[in-house]
DNA sequence: TGCTCGCGGATTGTCAACCATTCTGAGATT
DNA sequence: AATCTCAGAATGGTTGACAATCCGCGAGCA
Protein backbone atom coordinates (compact mmCIF):
# COMPACT_ATOMS: atom_id res chain seq x y z
CA UNK A 1 0.00 0.00 0.00
CA UNK A 2 3.01 1.93 0.64
CA UNK A 3 3.58 4.12 -2.67
CA UNK A 4 6.78 2.31 -3.56
CA UNK A 5 8.97 3.84 -6.26
CA UNK A 6 9.08 1.21 -9.48
CA UNK A 7 10.61 -1.55 -8.31
CA UNK A 8 14.33 -1.41 -10.97
CA UNK A 9 15.30 -5.07 -11.43
CA UNK A 10 19.57 -4.54 -10.69
CA UNK A 11 20.47 -5.22 -6.81
CA UNK A 12 23.46 -4.73 -5.58
CA UNK A 13 25.37 -8.11 -6.53
CA UNK A 14 24.03 -8.35 -10.09
CA UNK A 15 23.72 -4.50 -10.93
CA UNK A 16 25.95 -4.01 -13.14
CA UNK A 17 24.68 -7.14 -15.74
CA UNK A 18 20.84 -5.78 -15.66
CA UNK A 19 21.97 -3.51 -18.72
CA UNK A 20 20.13 -4.85 -21.78
CA UNK A 21 17.41 -6.75 -20.23
CA UNK A 22 13.94 -4.91 -20.60
CA UNK A 23 11.79 -7.26 -22.33
CA UNK A 24 8.75 -9.24 -21.53
CA UNK A 25 8.16 -10.57 -17.76
CA UNK A 26 9.89 -9.94 -14.86
CA UNK A 27 10.51 -13.96 -14.37
CA UNK A 28 12.00 -13.89 -17.90
CA UNK A 29 14.32 -10.71 -17.15
CA UNK A 30 15.93 -12.91 -13.69
CA UNK A 31 16.34 -16.21 -15.95
CA UNK A 32 18.27 -14.14 -18.55
CA UNK A 33 20.43 -12.36 -15.65
CA UNK A 34 20.98 -15.31 -13.94
CA UNK A 35 21.75 -17.39 -16.72
CA UNK A 36 24.54 -14.50 -17.84
CA UNK A 37 25.78 -14.75 -13.97
CA UNK A 38 26.37 -18.72 -13.88
CA UNK A 39 27.06 -19.10 -17.41
CA UNK A 40 29.94 -15.53 -16.55
CA UNK A 41 31.09 -17.58 -13.52
CA UNK A 42 29.73 -15.15 -11.12
CA UNK A 43 28.20 -18.50 -9.15
CA UNK A 44 30.43 -21.05 -8.24
CA UNK A 45 29.51 -24.88 -8.85
CA UNK A 46 27.78 -25.72 -5.65
CA UNK A 47 26.45 -22.14 -4.49
CA UNK A 48 23.29 -22.12 -2.98
CA UNK A 49 20.97 -19.58 -4.44
CA UNK A 50 18.18 -18.53 -2.13
CA UNK A 51 14.81 -17.63 -2.97
CA UNK A 52 14.47 -14.90 -0.55
CA UNK A 53 17.67 -13.38 -1.02
CA UNK A 54 18.00 -13.50 -4.73
CA UNK A 55 13.75 -11.57 -4.32
CA UNK A 56 15.57 -8.92 -2.37
CA UNK A 57 18.45 -8.21 -4.51
CA UNK A 58 16.40 -8.20 -7.45
CA UNK A 59 13.85 -6.46 -5.96
CA UNK A 60 10.90 -8.32 -6.36
CA UNK A 61 8.78 -10.75 -4.59
CA UNK A 62 9.12 -14.71 -4.68
CA UNK A 63 6.94 -15.64 -7.32
CA UNK A 64 9.40 -14.47 -10.07
CA UNK A 65 12.09 -15.68 -8.59
CA UNK A 66 11.15 -19.30 -8.51
CA UNK A 67 10.20 -19.18 -12.25
CA UNK A 68 13.14 -18.09 -13.50
CA UNK A 69 15.15 -21.15 -10.76
CA UNK A 70 12.83 -23.13 -12.16
CA UNK A 71 13.80 -22.48 -15.87
CA UNK A 72 17.30 -22.55 -15.18
CA UNK A 73 16.74 -26.26 -13.46
CA UNK A 74 15.30 -27.01 -17.30
CA UNK A 75 19.06 -25.90 -18.63
CA UNK A 76 20.54 -27.77 -16.09
CA UNK A 77 22.71 -24.52 -14.49
CA UNK A 78 21.06 -25.41 -11.51
CA UNK A 79 19.29 -28.52 -9.35
CA UNK A 80 16.55 -27.91 -6.90
CA UNK A 81 16.62 -30.07 -4.25
CA UNK A 82 12.89 -30.19 -2.49
CA UNK A 83 12.87 -27.96 0.45
CA UNK A 84 16.27 -27.63 0.06
CA UNK A 85 16.36 -25.20 -2.52
CA UNK A 86 18.70 -24.46 -5.83
CA UNK A 87 22.58 -25.61 -6.30
CA UNK A 88 24.31 -24.17 -9.15
CA UNK A 89 25.41 -27.08 -10.99
CA UNK A 90 28.96 -27.99 -12.59
CA UNK A 91 29.13 -30.15 -15.88
CA UNK A 92 31.80 -32.86 -16.59
CA UNK A 93 34.31 -32.50 -19.28
CA UNK A 94 33.09 -36.37 -20.19
CA UNK A 95 28.92 -35.38 -20.15
CA UNK A 96 29.91 -32.34 -22.92
CA UNK A 97 31.64 -34.52 -24.78
CA UNK A 98 29.57 -37.62 -24.88
CA UNK A 99 26.37 -36.67 -24.14
CA UNK A 100 25.64 -33.17 -24.81
CA UNK A 101 26.99 -32.41 -28.10
CA UNK A 102 26.07 -35.77 -29.33
CA UNK A 103 22.60 -34.47 -28.75
CA UNK A 104 23.35 -30.69 -30.35
CA UNK A 105 24.39 -32.62 -33.29
CA UNK A 106 21.56 -34.05 -33.78
CA UNK A 107 19.41 -31.37 -33.00
CA UNK A 108 21.36 -29.04 -35.45
CA UNK A 109 21.41 -31.62 -38.43
CA UNK A 110 18.02 -32.12 -38.32
CA UNK A 111 16.80 -28.67 -37.79
CA UNK A 112 19.45 -27.03 -40.52
CA UNK A 113 18.32 -29.95 -42.90
CA UNK A 114 14.81 -28.85 -42.34
CA UNK A 115 15.17 -25.59 -42.45
CA UNK A 116 17.08 -25.06 -45.93
CA UNK A 117 13.73 -25.56 -47.70
CA UNK A 118 12.04 -23.18 -45.56
CA UNK A 119 14.12 -20.53 -45.47
CA UNK A 120 12.88 -16.71 -46.19
CA UNK A 121 15.17 -13.81 -47.66
CA UNK A 122 14.25 -12.32 -44.63
CA UNK A 123 15.66 -15.06 -42.27
CA UNK A 124 19.18 -14.57 -44.60
CA UNK A 125 19.12 -11.52 -43.69
CA UNK A 126 19.42 -12.14 -40.20
CA UNK A 127 21.91 -14.49 -40.47
CA UNK A 128 24.15 -12.29 -42.53
CA UNK A 129 23.33 -9.71 -39.73
CA UNK A 130 24.70 -12.29 -36.87
CA UNK A 131 27.47 -12.91 -39.10
CA UNK A 132 28.46 -9.36 -39.58
CA UNK A 133 27.87 -8.68 -35.68
CA UNK A 134 30.36 -11.38 -35.02
CA UNK A 135 32.91 -10.00 -37.45
CA UNK A 136 32.42 -6.69 -35.78
CA UNK A 137 32.72 -8.85 -31.88
CA UNK A 138 35.60 -10.91 -33.00
CA UNK A 139 37.77 -7.92 -34.35
CA UNK A 140 37.44 -6.03 -31.22
CA UNK A 141 38.26 -9.72 -29.72
CA UNK A 142 34.68 -9.15 -27.60
CA UNK A 143 34.20 -12.49 -26.72
CA UNK A 144 30.71 -12.03 -25.07
CA UNK A 145 29.35 -10.35 -28.09
CA UNK A 146 30.52 -13.32 -30.30
CA UNK A 147 28.71 -15.87 -28.47
CA UNK A 148 25.93 -13.46 -28.56
CA UNK A 149 25.48 -13.65 -32.07
CA UNK A 150 26.75 -17.32 -32.44
CA UNK A 151 24.07 -18.07 -30.72
CA UNK A 152 21.54 -15.85 -32.19
CA UNK A 153 22.54 -17.59 -35.39
CA UNK A 154 21.65 -20.91 -34.53
CA UNK A 155 18.51 -19.63 -33.33
CA UNK A 156 17.38 -17.82 -36.02
CA UNK A 157 18.09 -21.34 -38.19
CA UNK A 158 16.18 -23.41 -35.86
CA UNK A 159 13.16 -21.53 -34.83
CA UNK A 160 12.41 -21.65 -38.65
CA UNK A 161 12.81 -25.18 -39.26
CA UNK A 162 9.48 -24.95 -37.35
CA UNK A 163 9.87 -27.92 -34.88
CA UNK A 164 8.96 -27.12 -31.77
CA UNK A 165 10.49 -29.80 -29.54
CA UNK A 166 13.65 -29.60 -31.43
CA UNK A 167 14.08 -26.18 -30.67
CA UNK A 168 12.84 -26.66 -27.44
CA UNK A 169 15.70 -29.41 -26.49
CA UNK A 170 18.39 -26.72 -28.19
CA UNK A 171 17.43 -24.10 -25.88
CA UNK A 172 17.67 -26.22 -22.90
CA UNK A 173 21.10 -27.80 -23.97
CA UNK A 174 22.97 -24.76 -25.36
CA UNK A 175 23.11 -22.98 -22.25
CA UNK A 176 25.00 -25.67 -20.44
CA UNK A 177 27.88 -26.19 -23.70
CA UNK A 178 28.14 -22.35 -23.42
CA UNK A 179 29.14 -22.54 -19.62
CA UNK A 180 31.49 -25.23 -20.05
CA UNK A 181 33.06 -23.53 -23.03
CA UNK A 182 33.30 -20.31 -20.40
CA UNK A 183 34.73 -22.18 -17.77
CA UNK A 184 37.66 -24.45 -19.42
CA UNK A 185 38.94 -22.44 -22.13
CA UNK A 186 37.79 -21.34 -25.10
CA UNK A 187 37.59 -23.43 -28.23
CA UNK A 188 39.28 -21.74 -31.70
CA UNK A 189 39.76 -18.05 -31.90
CA UNK A 190 36.78 -15.77 -32.37
CA UNK A 191 37.88 -15.29 -36.22
CA UNK A 192 37.67 -18.86 -37.02
CA UNK A 193 34.23 -18.84 -35.73
CA UNK A 194 33.16 -15.94 -36.93
CA UNK A 195 34.47 -17.13 -40.44
CA UNK A 196 32.59 -20.35 -40.06
CA UNK A 197 29.68 -19.08 -39.75
CA UNK A 198 30.46 -17.15 -42.71
CA UNK A 199 30.68 -19.70 -44.80
CA UNK A 200 27.87 -21.88 -43.30
CA UNK A 201 25.49 -18.95 -44.23
CA UNK A 202 26.92 -18.80 -48.13
CA UNK A 203 26.24 -22.58 -48.08
CA UNK A 204 23.01 -22.32 -46.61
CA UNK A 205 21.83 -20.11 -49.51
CA UNK A 206 23.06 -22.95 -52.30
CA UNK A 207 20.00 -24.73 -50.57
CA UNK A 208 21.97 -27.62 -51.04
CA UNK A 209 22.19 -29.96 -48.24
CA UNK A 210 25.41 -31.99 -48.48
CA UNK A 211 28.05 -29.42 -47.65
CA UNK A 212 25.72 -27.32 -45.40
CA UNK A 213 25.54 -30.25 -42.99
CA UNK A 214 29.33 -30.66 -43.76
CA UNK A 215 30.23 -27.55 -42.51
CA UNK A 216 27.91 -27.99 -39.72
CA UNK A 217 29.57 -30.92 -38.47
CA UNK A 218 33.26 -29.62 -38.53
CA UNK A 219 31.78 -26.59 -37.17
CA UNK A 220 30.09 -28.29 -33.94
CA UNK A 221 32.34 -31.68 -33.58
CA UNK A 222 34.77 -31.20 -30.39
CA UNK A 223 35.33 -27.35 -30.99
CA UNK A 224 38.50 -28.59 -29.40
CA UNK A 225 39.87 -31.33 -26.78
CA UNK A 226 39.45 -30.04 -23.15
CA UNK A 227 43.00 -28.01 -22.03
CA UNK A 228 45.00 -30.72 -21.02
CA UNK A 229 45.91 -29.07 -18.03
CA UNK A 230 42.83 -28.03 -16.38
CA UNK A 231 40.53 -30.64 -15.52
CA UNK A 232 36.79 -29.94 -14.68
CA UNK A 233 35.50 -30.37 -11.50
CA UNK A 234 34.52 -33.39 -11.13
CA UNK A 235 32.39 -34.68 -7.92
CA UNK A 236 30.62 -31.42 -7.57
CA UNK A 237 27.74 -32.28 -9.33
CA UNK A 238 24.93 -33.00 -7.12
CA UNK B 1 -8.58 -18.28 7.98
CA UNK B 2 -12.13 -20.45 7.77
CA UNK B 3 -10.88 -23.93 9.22
CA UNK B 4 -11.14 -24.98 5.61
CA UNK B 5 -11.31 -28.99 5.31
CA UNK B 6 -8.04 -30.62 4.05
CA UNK B 7 -8.19 -29.74 0.43
CA UNK B 8 -8.08 -33.32 -1.33
CA UNK B 9 -6.94 -33.60 -4.81
CA UNK B 10 -8.47 -34.77 -7.63
CA UNK B 11 -11.34 -32.26 -9.43
CA UNK B 12 -14.76 -33.70 -11.30
CA UNK B 13 -12.46 -34.17 -14.51
CA UNK B 14 -9.55 -35.52 -12.87
CA UNK B 15 -10.51 -37.72 -10.04
CA UNK B 16 -9.76 -40.87 -11.49
CA UNK B 17 -6.84 -40.40 -12.24
CA UNK B 18 -5.75 -38.86 -8.58
CA UNK B 19 -5.30 -42.52 -7.32
CA UNK B 20 -1.67 -43.34 -7.13
CA UNK B 21 -0.11 -40.46 -5.88
CA UNK B 22 0.63 -39.08 -2.37
CA UNK B 23 3.86 -38.35 -2.37
CA UNK B 24 6.18 -34.86 -2.45
CA UNK B 25 4.87 -31.66 -2.90
CA UNK B 26 1.16 -30.25 -4.35
CA UNK B 27 2.76 -29.38 -7.10
CA UNK B 28 4.55 -32.79 -8.05
CA UNK B 29 1.22 -34.37 -7.65
CA UNK B 30 0.09 -32.10 -9.95
CA UNK B 31 2.26 -32.66 -12.41
CA UNK B 32 2.18 -36.57 -12.52
CA UNK B 33 -1.43 -36.04 -12.66
CA UNK B 34 -1.45 -33.98 -15.58
CA UNK B 35 1.61 -36.15 -17.27
CA UNK B 36 -0.46 -38.70 -17.13
CA UNK B 37 -3.57 -37.27 -18.59
CA UNK B 38 -2.09 -35.99 -21.50
CA UNK B 39 -0.02 -39.01 -22.66
CA UNK B 40 -3.20 -40.83 -21.77
CA UNK B 41 -5.10 -38.52 -23.98
CA UNK B 42 -7.60 -37.08 -22.27
CA UNK B 43 -6.18 -33.85 -23.50
CA UNK B 44 -6.32 -33.04 -26.93
CA UNK B 45 -3.48 -31.43 -28.70
CA UNK B 46 -3.87 -27.53 -28.64
CA UNK B 47 -6.40 -27.48 -26.00
CA UNK B 48 -5.70 -24.89 -23.40
CA UNK B 49 -4.81 -25.52 -19.80
CA UNK B 50 -5.87 -22.45 -17.85
CA UNK B 51 -4.46 -21.92 -14.71
CA UNK B 52 -7.33 -20.91 -12.72
CA UNK B 53 -10.00 -23.66 -14.13
CA UNK B 54 -7.06 -26.19 -12.84
CA UNK B 55 -6.58 -24.68 -9.71
CA UNK B 56 -10.44 -25.20 -9.10
CA UNK B 57 -10.87 -27.99 -10.29
CA UNK B 58 -7.63 -29.51 -8.22
CA UNK B 59 -8.35 -27.77 -5.22
CA UNK B 60 -5.29 -25.64 -4.61
CA UNK B 61 -4.22 -22.14 -5.62
CA UNK B 62 -3.31 -21.00 -8.45
CA UNK B 63 1.05 -21.60 -7.04
CA UNK B 64 1.47 -25.21 -7.91
CA UNK B 65 -0.48 -25.02 -11.07
CA UNK B 66 1.62 -22.53 -12.37
CA UNK B 67 4.98 -24.72 -11.13
CA UNK B 68 3.40 -27.69 -12.31
CA UNK B 69 2.61 -26.12 -15.91
CA UNK B 70 6.39 -24.97 -15.80
CA UNK B 71 7.56 -29.18 -15.78
CA UNK B 72 5.65 -29.70 -18.30
CA UNK B 73 6.68 -27.50 -20.76
CA UNK B 74 10.01 -28.46 -20.07
CA UNK B 75 8.82 -32.10 -20.80
CA UNK B 76 7.74 -30.97 -24.13
CA UNK B 77 4.12 -31.95 -23.39
CA UNK B 78 2.78 -28.47 -23.26
CA UNK B 79 3.99 -24.83 -24.72
CA UNK B 80 3.05 -21.48 -22.60
CA UNK B 81 3.17 -18.11 -24.59
CA UNK B 82 3.65 -15.32 -22.25
CA UNK B 83 -0.25 -13.59 -21.13
CA UNK B 84 -1.84 -16.70 -23.36
CA UNK B 85 -1.27 -19.37 -21.30
CA UNK B 86 -0.38 -22.91 -22.30
CA UNK B 87 -1.63 -25.54 -24.63
CA UNK B 88 -0.93 -28.93 -25.18
CA UNK B 89 1.27 -29.95 -27.82
CA UNK B 90 1.75 -32.87 -29.98
CA UNK B 91 4.17 -34.79 -31.77
CA UNK B 92 5.01 -35.58 -34.82
CA UNK B 93 6.29 -38.76 -36.58
CA UNK B 94 9.19 -37.47 -38.02
CA UNK B 95 10.76 -35.64 -35.10
CA UNK B 96 10.14 -38.55 -33.07
CA UNK B 97 12.31 -40.94 -35.40
CA UNK B 98 14.91 -38.02 -36.41
CA UNK B 99 15.57 -36.30 -33.39
CA UNK B 100 13.90 -37.47 -29.84
CA UNK B 101 14.96 -41.12 -30.55
CA UNK B 102 18.30 -40.30 -31.43
CA UNK B 103 18.55 -38.21 -28.40
CA UNK B 104 17.68 -41.36 -26.18
CA UNK B 105 19.92 -43.88 -28.20
CA UNK B 106 22.78 -41.27 -26.52
CA UNK B 107 21.46 -41.02 -23.53
CA UNK B 108 21.31 -44.30 -22.68
CA UNK B 109 24.11 -45.87 -24.47
CA UNK B 110 26.48 -43.82 -22.59
CA UNK B 111 24.69 -44.11 -18.91
CA UNK B 112 24.29 -47.85 -19.21
CA UNK B 113 27.92 -48.19 -20.42
CA UNK B 114 28.73 -45.66 -17.28
CA UNK B 115 26.57 -47.27 -15.17
CA UNK B 116 27.73 -51.44 -15.42
CA UNK B 117 31.01 -50.31 -13.37
CA UNK B 118 28.86 -48.73 -10.48
CA UNK B 119 25.68 -50.43 -10.18
CA UNK B 120 25.27 -52.70 -6.66
CA UNK B 121 23.34 -55.68 -5.99
CA UNK B 122 20.55 -53.67 -4.91
CA UNK B 123 20.37 -51.62 -7.92
CA UNK B 124 20.07 -55.54 -9.99
CA UNK B 125 17.82 -56.56 -7.72
CA UNK B 126 15.85 -53.49 -8.37
CA UNK B 127 15.80 -53.72 -11.91
CA UNK B 128 14.90 -57.63 -11.33
CA UNK B 129 11.56 -56.05 -9.58
CA UNK B 130 10.80 -54.19 -12.94
CA UNK B 131 11.45 -57.01 -14.73
CA UNK B 132 8.72 -59.66 -12.68
CA UNK B 133 6.37 -56.28 -12.58
CA UNK B 134 6.36 -56.34 -16.46
CA UNK B 135 6.32 -59.83 -16.89
CA UNK B 136 3.21 -59.60 -14.49
CA UNK B 137 1.50 -57.08 -16.57
CA UNK B 138 1.87 -58.37 -19.84
CA UNK B 139 0.54 -61.57 -18.79
CA UNK B 140 -2.02 -59.50 -17.59
CA UNK B 141 -2.11 -57.18 -20.75
CA UNK B 142 -1.91 -54.01 -18.55
CA UNK B 143 -0.40 -51.46 -20.85
CA UNK B 144 -0.05 -48.74 -18.11
CA UNK B 145 1.77 -50.85 -15.55
CA UNK B 146 3.97 -52.33 -17.89
CA UNK B 147 4.97 -48.64 -19.41
CA UNK B 148 5.55 -48.10 -15.99
CA UNK B 149 7.77 -51.04 -15.12
CA UNK B 150 9.68 -49.88 -18.58
CA UNK B 151 10.52 -46.13 -16.71
CA UNK B 152 11.51 -47.29 -13.60
CA UNK B 153 14.12 -50.17 -15.20
CA UNK B 154 15.29 -47.33 -17.24
CA UNK B 155 15.33 -44.58 -15.00
CA UNK B 156 16.87 -46.92 -12.25
CA UNK B 157 19.92 -47.25 -14.74
CA UNK B 158 20.54 -44.18 -15.72
CA UNK B 159 19.98 -42.71 -12.10
CA UNK B 160 22.65 -45.10 -11.46
CA UNK B 161 25.18 -44.16 -13.63
CA UNK B 162 25.34 -40.79 -11.70
CA UNK B 163 25.63 -38.03 -14.17
CA UNK B 164 23.33 -35.49 -13.73
CA UNK B 165 22.77 -33.65 -16.76
CA UNK B 166 21.91 -37.21 -19.09
CA UNK B 167 19.52 -37.60 -16.26
CA UNK B 168 17.86 -34.32 -16.29
CA UNK B 169 17.73 -34.79 -20.31
CA UNK B 170 16.19 -37.97 -20.27
CA UNK B 171 13.42 -37.12 -17.95
CA UNK B 172 12.42 -34.26 -20.16
CA UNK B 173 12.29 -36.79 -23.47
CA UNK B 174 10.84 -40.08 -22.64
CA UNK B 175 7.62 -38.03 -21.84
CA UNK B 176 7.28 -37.15 -25.17
CA UNK B 177 8.21 -40.14 -26.61
CA UNK B 178 5.51 -41.85 -24.24
CA UNK B 179 3.04 -39.93 -25.39
CA UNK B 180 3.78 -40.45 -29.27
CA UNK B 181 3.30 -44.22 -28.83
CA UNK B 182 -0.04 -44.05 -26.78
CA UNK B 183 -1.04 -41.87 -29.50
CA UNK B 184 -0.19 -44.07 -32.70
CA UNK B 185 -0.28 -47.36 -31.96
CA UNK B 186 2.19 -49.76 -29.88
CA UNK B 187 5.68 -50.42 -30.77
CA UNK B 188 5.62 -54.09 -30.21
CA UNK B 189 3.68 -56.78 -27.73
CA UNK B 190 4.52 -56.56 -23.68
CA UNK B 191 5.41 -59.96 -23.49
CA UNK B 192 8.21 -58.61 -26.16
CA UNK B 193 8.99 -55.67 -23.83
CA UNK B 194 9.17 -58.20 -21.14
CA UNK B 195 11.67 -60.22 -22.61
CA UNK B 196 14.10 -57.41 -24.09
CA UNK B 197 14.32 -56.06 -20.24
CA UNK B 198 15.04 -59.89 -18.68
CA UNK B 199 17.87 -59.96 -21.33
CA UNK B 200 19.32 -56.63 -20.75
CA UNK B 201 19.00 -57.04 -17.34
CA UNK B 202 20.97 -60.75 -17.91
CA UNK B 203 23.56 -58.96 -20.22
CA UNK B 204 24.19 -56.43 -17.13
CA UNK B 205 24.53 -58.44 -14.84
CA UNK B 206 27.85 -59.71 -16.80
CA UNK B 207 29.42 -56.31 -16.52
CA UNK B 208 30.27 -56.61 -20.07
CA UNK B 209 29.80 -53.51 -22.21
CA UNK B 210 28.89 -54.98 -25.60
CA UNK B 211 26.70 -57.60 -25.19
CA UNK B 212 24.40 -54.60 -23.15
CA UNK B 213 24.89 -51.70 -25.68
CA UNK B 214 24.06 -53.99 -28.51
CA UNK B 215 20.97 -54.97 -26.83
CA UNK B 216 19.93 -51.93 -25.98
CA UNK B 217 20.64 -50.07 -28.98
CA UNK B 218 17.74 -52.74 -30.79
CA UNK B 219 15.45 -52.22 -28.00
CA UNK B 220 15.26 -48.70 -28.77
CA UNK B 221 16.24 -48.26 -32.30
CA UNK B 222 12.89 -47.83 -34.08
CA UNK B 223 10.50 -49.95 -32.11
CA UNK B 224 8.42 -50.16 -35.28
CA UNK B 225 7.48 -47.73 -37.94
CA UNK B 226 4.90 -45.93 -37.35
CA UNK B 227 1.23 -47.76 -38.35
CA UNK B 228 1.32 -47.28 -42.26
CA UNK B 229 -2.06 -45.65 -42.05
CA UNK B 230 -2.92 -43.25 -39.33
CA UNK B 231 -0.82 -40.51 -40.17
CA UNK B 232 0.45 -38.48 -36.53
CA UNK B 233 -0.70 -34.77 -36.87
CA UNK B 234 0.72 -32.32 -38.01
CA UNK B 235 0.57 -28.85 -37.96
CA UNK B 236 -1.33 -28.96 -34.45
CA UNK B 237 2.47 -27.83 -32.70
CA UNK B 238 2.67 -24.55 -32.33
C1' DT C 1 -18.49 -2.81 -47.88
C1' DG C 2 -14.25 -3.01 -45.75
C1' DC C 3 -11.06 -0.97 -42.67
C1' DT C 4 -9.09 0.77 -38.38
C1' DC C 5 -9.54 2.00 -33.68
C1' DG C 6 -10.45 1.29 -29.19
C1' DC C 7 -12.82 -0.86 -25.45
C1' DG C 8 -13.80 -4.68 -22.25
C1' DG C 9 -13.34 -9.30 -20.79
C1' DA C 10 -10.38 -13.05 -19.89
C1' DT C 11 -5.98 -14.77 -18.39
C1' DT C 12 -1.47 -14.56 -17.01
C1' DG C 13 2.10 -12.01 -14.24
C1' DT C 14 3.26 -9.92 -9.84
C1' DC C 15 2.80 -8.46 -5.10
C1' DA C 16 2.39 -9.10 -0.14
C1' DA C 17 1.70 -11.29 4.08
C1' DC C 18 1.00 -15.29 6.17
C1' DC C 19 1.10 -20.22 7.63
C1' DA C 20 2.60 -25.22 6.79
C1' DT C 21 6.12 -28.47 5.86
C1' DT C 22 10.46 -30.05 5.81
C1' DC C 23 15.47 -30.18 6.28
C1' DT C 24 19.70 -29.22 8.84
C1' DG C 25 22.72 -28.71 12.50
C1' DA C 26 23.67 -27.90 17.31
C1' DG C 27 23.09 -29.40 21.84
C1' DA C 28 21.43 -32.34 25.33
C1' DT C 29 20.69 -36.94 26.82
C1' DT C 30 21.75 -41.60 27.42
C1' DA D 1 30.06 -42.21 21.19
C1' DA D 2 25.68 -42.59 19.38
C1' DT D 3 21.09 -41.06 19.36
C1' DC D 4 17.28 -37.79 20.26
C1' DT D 5 15.23 -33.52 20.34
C1' DC D 6 14.47 -28.93 19.15
C1' DA D 7 14.90 -24.36 17.06
C1' DG D 8 16.11 -21.91 12.95
C1' DA D 9 16.05 -21.49 8.08
C1' DA D 10 14.23 -22.25 3.74
C1' DT D 11 10.98 -23.88 0.61
C1' DG D 12 6.00 -25.09 -0.45
C1' DG D 13 1.39 -23.39 -0.44
C1' DT D 14 -2.59 -20.08 0.43
C1' DT D 15 -5.25 -15.98 -0.23
C1' DG D 16 -6.72 -11.79 -2.24
C1' DA D 17 -5.77 -8.19 -4.75
C1' DC D 18 -3.88 -5.53 -8.60
C1' DA D 19 -1.10 -4.81 -13.05
C1' DA D 20 -0.05 -6.07 -17.75
C1' DT D 21 -1.25 -8.08 -21.83
C1' DC D 22 -3.81 -10.28 -25.50
C1' DC D 23 -8.02 -11.10 -28.08
C1' DG D 24 -12.36 -10.43 -30.13
C1' DC D 25 -15.97 -7.44 -31.09
C1' DG D 26 -18.40 -3.57 -32.24
C1' DA D 27 -18.45 1.50 -33.45
C1' DG D 28 -17.00 4.76 -36.35
C1' DC D 29 -15.13 6.08 -40.70
C1' DA D 30 -13.93 6.14 -45.50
Amino acid sequence: MTPQPPPTIPGPELAHLGAGTKAGPRGQQIVELLRTAIIAGHYEPGERLVETVLASELGTSRGPVREALRQLENEGLVVSLPYRGAVVLGVSDEEVQEVLIPIRLTVERYSFAKALGLMTEDDFGELAKQVWLMEQAAAAADLTKSVEADLRFHDVVISASGQTHTLQIWRSIWPRIRAYFYRYGRSSSLQQMAEDHRLLLAAMQTRDPEPVLDLLERHIAVPVPPPAGLKPTRGREG
